[in-house]
RNA sequence: GCGGGCGUGGUGGAACCGGUAGACACGCCGGACUUAGGAUCCGGUGGCGCAAGCCGUGGGGGUUCGAAUCCCUUCGCCCGCACCA
């Protein structure tokens, strides 16, 4: 049998690929566009088992779309900045870019390996100065705009590096590098406003239709708008009043007291003057933020003696608290707390002494007797204990109450949003200089758009810790650009997620002086298909849709949304071993011979453990290159697309690896060297068909039918499967009737142009071997006829009270009533009925019969 | 706690609108060829039963001529968010 040799095809095609230049693209308003995106990678090192899924599912697109006639474009870049390459440097005394752009080197040859169909003429790396000097120049239009500002915030410190930490790097309330307890800091860093589209962003997420329920929902709940009312509490003995926002302005007058973030600007005036308060909050701004603390931390408080009034009962004093469970960035850093119908206010209430006055009796409840234990009621009912709200629903009560404060002048309706601005400054050297210049005399002084790009030095020393571009001898010292003076050049830079907010656009037109052109940005915008983890869910997808916004007000685009069509692939994994000595890599272990698993060195016992997502702890991953090396691209990208739904986790199993192997070579082999030579390519449908060619022809058609359908609805799974289907139909074929050679070659030919977009270097061996010249992937995706897609007889199921008992073999569209005869003249059909006439037969054109007896 | 999702053979999964449950694979069993097989080819494979047949989509109930699919309820698992007032 001739072995299929992948090595030498796969390389072969790639290069021809490259040379005919096939899938560079332009803009052409005759075609119209598809625009597919694989979230583009962080230059790691090497390609992980990840991003061959990605990748694999988004080619298989991209070449679908191709074939159907879209000018498709499908680029490919490196989300290139970020910490990884300053641990480099710091640890291996490798300077960011050199390790980033041999990582970039060595993970494109991969990637080239793989036959994806970019245009590679495209490709980007945002650390370059000519990607992000754009960004700089997008930043300072912001600026102009009101959508870019400098304030003071709390930040995440890390005492021991000296830099501030994203959320996402303080683990369990530790730096993750230094394990040091992370403190909180008020520090002057730059915002975008996201804030300023928060209701936009929100109302819009409804619209995203072509994008997974659940992470719409995730936006939506990120953004997070809640209706409630902002209350003013008059405070005895001061002239300030005290700003409080509820969703249960309700339940005001079963308010026992008042509570305010450690961070409020009260608690801080009133710590000037009070040492036991100031150091309540130091240990409130030491204390972690992270989930497993927060849900052990009691609720704590510390009175600073003040008194709320009530604004309706007469004489009612709340003391004042500053608590640990108030969170200054949310709302007005200030609540009203109501034992009885809120959990947390419960909590401190019952550990402090405060009077817990429920003032919503639930349903059915009895107003003499209900009373609050240990757990607040927060359902619905009808309110009393409360003047002028008695007797009414909570939301009539919201209302009523809402009212009353606004006659009074004691507050107002008003929203909430969860969703705060953007902090994108960071004290890093691997990213994106933020172009302004602070001058003693003229203050922040954006830097004229002339002097664009300002690039990172390149002399820069990693040893110490903190920012090495604060510490760089000249970088920062500068002129001011408005008076001359002397002054100093910002030496934070952008948060790393600031390139991934629009190098998609930048793709349009990745060789240009401006950022991209208008024109290239309506042809190709937005994304038609977006494809990546789900991990970006929040962040990188909804800062995107944010900058979408903000560079349409600054006049570079005309789009709102980014992604049209967005899916989230499923995680790869694998099953894990370990033995006494701890987790074992998949090739340090082999099948035994009794099943079950042994060492491959000594052929001790090994324990197998559960699928999981692959990952580095738990040592079950697989090495890309080591499978493209041993089966070939195609083979590693068939699997990938045939055992499980794309966004599903998909289990990596060598089994399924060798068995998508097997098929392709044997495919080869039939192909290559039929048992019956086919006829010659180009050779007309004869007019005579055998029985057996005309089910072969149909066969075909259906399958071409059925391949289109499940590529549409996202089930590459099955997509192969039918592809499968239809090679075992032809190996089952092979007679000698007529028009039979035909149908072979016409199955053939069209299988081979289906598997096109799945497994492309063998599909374009294929379609030469079977007598073809030129380019399988220039060839448009087959039709199909819907009459021929169609069986000529259809197998009717024959139900008697719902359950089969037997079938029937009828001409399509046969009438109802020869349907039913036939039916009811079955054996087992008259057996039941005994003679008896059926009391109802239903009948179901071309797919069952149901004899109701 | 709130929100989203998922439960189908030994395994991954298929079944678009309610219409013959288990496509296609993996695995396993049997056979052929072979010096050999972890190659290739052929056959079998949801469970119980000798069979006729019965039972089967996490459990219970409902709607329907008919339910994996719709509704109610319950159990289990996964994911996201969360002192959000």
């Amino acid at each position: 049998m001739a072995r299929y040799d992948f090595r030498a095809t796969e390389a072969k095609w790639r290069a021809r690929w490259e040379e005919a230049g096939k899938f560079a693209v332009a803009e052409d308003p005759g075609r119209p566009k598809y625009y597919v995106l694989e979230m583009f990678p962080y230059p790691s090192g090497r390609i992980h088992i990840g991003h061959v899924r990605n990748y694999t599912l988004g080619d298989l697109l991209a070449r679908y779309k191709k074939a159907k006639g879209f000018n498709v474009l499908h680029p490919m870049g490196w989300d290139a900045f970020g910490l990884p390459a300053e641990n480099a440097a710091f640890e291996r005394r490798v300077h960011p870019a050199e390790w980033t752009y041999a990582n970039i080197e060595t993970m494109r040859e991969q990637l080239r390996g793989m036959g994806l169909s970019y245009d590679w003429s495209r490709e980007l790396a945002t650390c370059a100065p000519d990607y992000y000097r754009h960004e700089q120049k997008m930043f300072l239009d912001f600026l102009r705009e009101g959508l870019a500002y400098r304030k003071e915030s709390w930040v995440n410190w890390d005492p021991v590096e000296n830099t501030v930490l994203a959320n996402e790097q303080v683990i369990d309330g530790r730096g993750w590098r230094s394990g040091a307890p992370v403190e909180k800091r008020l520090l002057s860093q730059w915002f975008l406003r996201t804030t300023a589209y928060r209701e936009e962003l929100l109302e819009a997420t409804a619209g995203l239709d072509r994008w997974p329920e659940r992470v719409r929902t995730m936006q939506h709940n990120w953004i997070g708008r809640s209706e409630g009312a902002r209350i003013l509490f008059e405070i005895g003995g001061r002239e300030e009043r005290l700003e409080v926002f509820t969703t249960r302005h309700d339940t005001l007058f079963g308010a026992s007291f008042c509570a305010i973030a450690a961070n409020h600007p009260l608690a801080a005036a009133l710590a000037e003057d009070d040492p036991a308060l100031a150091e309540f909050i130091a240990e409130c701004n030491r204390s972690g933020t992270g989930e497993a603390e927060i849900e052990t931390a009691e609720k704590k408080g510390h009175d600073t003696g003040l008194k709320a009034l009530h604004p309706f009962v007469e004489g009612l004093e709340l003391p004042v608290y500053v608590a640990n469970f108030v969170l200054m960035e949310y709302g007005t850093g200030a609540i009203f707390g109501c034992p009885a119908h809120d959990q947390r206010d419960l909590d401190f209430a019952r550990s402090h002494g405060l009077a817990v006055l429920p003032v919503v009796l639930p349903p059915g409840a009895d107003a003499a007797s209900f009373e609050i234990g240990d757990e607040a009621y927060v359902g619905p009912g009808t309110v009393y204990n409360s003047d002028f709200l008695d007797g009414m629903a909570v939301e009539e009560a919201k209302a009523a109450m809402a009212d009353r404060l606004e006659a009074a002048l004691a507050g107002r309706r008003e929203t909430a949003w969860r969703l705060r601005d953007w902090g994108v400054s960071r004290q890093r050297y691997w990213g994106c200089p933020i172009p302004v210049i602070h001058c003693p005399d003229c203050g922040v002084v954006p830097v004229p758009e002339a002097d664009l790009p300002i690039a990172l030095p390149d002399d820069v020393d990693f040893e110490a810790a903190g920012n090495p571009l604060d510490r760089h001898p000249t970088w920062k010292h500068v002129a001011c650009p408005d008076c001359g003076a002397a002054a100093r050049r910002e030496t934070d830079t952008f948060d790393t997620f600031f390139e991934s907010s629009w190098y998609f656009a930048r793709f349009c037109d990745p060789r240009g002086e401006t950022a991209f052109s208008r024109e290239s940005a309506d042809y190709w915008l937005p994304v038609d298909q977006y494809i990546g983890g789900i991990e970006h869910a929040v962040l990188h997808l909804l800062y995107s849709r944010f900058f979408m916004r903000a560079l349409r007000k600054c006049g570079y685009l005309g789009i709102d949304e980014p992604f049209a069509g967005l899916m989230t692939q499923g995680m790869v994994c694998h099953e894990t071993y370990r033995d006494d000595t701890g987790w074992l890599f998949p090739d340090q272990v082999r099948r035994a011979d009794g099943g079950g698993y042994v060492r491959a060195d000594n052929g001790a016992p090994v324990e197998v453990g559960r699928v999981e997502k692959m990952s580095k702890s738990k040592r079950n991953v697989i090495d890309p290159e080591n499978i493209i090396r041993t089966y070939g691209a195609d083979t590693a990208r068939l699997f990938m697309l045939s055992d499980s739904p794309p966004e599903r986790d998909l289990e990596w199993t060598e089994s399924g690896v060798e068995g998508a192997w097997r098929y392709l070579n044997r495919l080869w082999s039939r192909i290559a060297e039929p048992e019956r030579p086919l006829p010659p390519a180009g050779t007309p449908r004869p007019a005579e068909l055998s029985p057996a060619a005309q089910a072969l022809e149909r066969a075909v058609h259906k399958t071409v039918k059925a391949v289109g359908e499940s590529v549409e609805r996202w089930r590459y799974n099955s997509a192969v499967a039918r592809v499968r289907e239809l090679s075992n139909a032809l190996a089952a074929a092979g007679g000698d009737g007529p028009g039979e050679g035909w149908a072979a070659r016409f199955g053939y030919e069209t299988l081979v142009r289906l598997l096109e977009p799945m497994t492309p270097h063998i599909a374009e061996e294929m379609w030469g071997a079977l007598g073809h010249e030129g380019f399988l992937c220039d060839v448009p995706w087959p039709d199909y006829d819907p009459a021929l897609a169609a069986d000529e007889t259809v197998t009717l199921g024959v139900q008697v009270n719902g359950k089969r008992r037997g079938e029937i073999e009828v001409a399509r569209d046969s009438s109802e009533d020869s349907v039913r005869d036939m039916a009811l003249d079955l054996d087992p059909v008259r057996k039941i009925l005994a003679g008896r006439e059926p009391r109802r037969v239903v009948v179901v054109p071309n797919r069952i019969v149901n004899v109701v007896a």
